[in-house]
DNA sequence: GACAATAATGCACTTCCGTTGCATAGGTCA
DNA sequence: TGACCTATGCAACGGAAGTGCATTATTGTC
């Protein structure tokens, strides 16, 4: 929990109760998080809080939004240092029809794609969907 | 217009009077389209028409829906004897951040990715962002 | 051409999610 | 301690997708 709080001081933002608490549920669930699955877990915190702490994460670069085509704004931690605007950063995310688990595979960077003239690139979003590894397994 | 009406009915879709303007519409604007940008071209008709023709459209691949992450679902035409379902069909779609127009880059198809073990891709959604060449080109 | 069956359209309404305004509680610093 | 700023809670709004049902149009059959 320590690590947390520091963790968000250096981010420039304030390490409080609620705040810890979401970073912690982030870190432990590996798989992308909506508002709503947040909001199911903290059923005691108001939904505008949570709307508000993901965002402040967002902005402090500690979460990347995820849209994964459900339409359904979903989050995942930041690998500590990477700044998830450069190019290099970007990875591709995958959705499980199965589960409807949205995991960020972070090794798998979006491949350069080559634009017809006049084209200029300045960010990126792909999304595979198919069977993840966890259901594929069964 | 007896052409749309031959193209409607091949795909197994009745060229009603509204079909037949929406495809048009549809054609003469070479970007992607949203549900409220048709909804403000015909004014007169109900948005739920409009809706259910879209989607229509779409089960009959007569379009294909975009996400371009900007959370409205916005349809553009299918490439005649496209299967927006196949792999080897799978375009990619760029956003522009100045005009907000979504266009379909049908030549540039979403290059194959290696996935960890136990993933099964069956989909692919890559949308660029960024400027378009139309709003680069001044 | 008239009639029944089927499909398309129009209207009203709901739901879901994101978002904002404003009042209150809590933490920070002089 | 008091003033200030930030975070939280509450209420409400708004956009977009989606659904149920009645009405109108279209098709096929006799």
């Amino acid at each position: 929990m320590k690590k947390i709080e520091q963790r968000l001081t250096e981010n420039g933002v304030r390490p409080t109760a609620m705040r810890l608490l979401i970073y912690k549920y982030l870190a432990e669930k590996e798989v992308a998080i909506s508002l709503t699955d947040i909001e199911a877990a903290f059923a005691k915190a108001e939904r505008t809080t949570l709307y508000r702490t993901l965002r402040t994460f967002e902005e402090k670069k500690i979460v990347h939004q995820i849209d994964d085509g459900t339409g359904i704004q979903k989050y995942a931690l930041c690998e500590p240092g990477c700044d998830c605007n450069l190019e290099q950063d970007l990875h591709l995310h995958f959705l499980c029809n199965n589960c409807d688990e949205t995991v960020c595979l972070t090794e798998h960077k979006i491949p350069h794609i080559n634009l017809p003239e006049g084209f200029v690139a300045e960010d990126a979003n792909l999304v595979l969907k198919g069977i993840c590894d966890k259901c594929s397994g069964q």
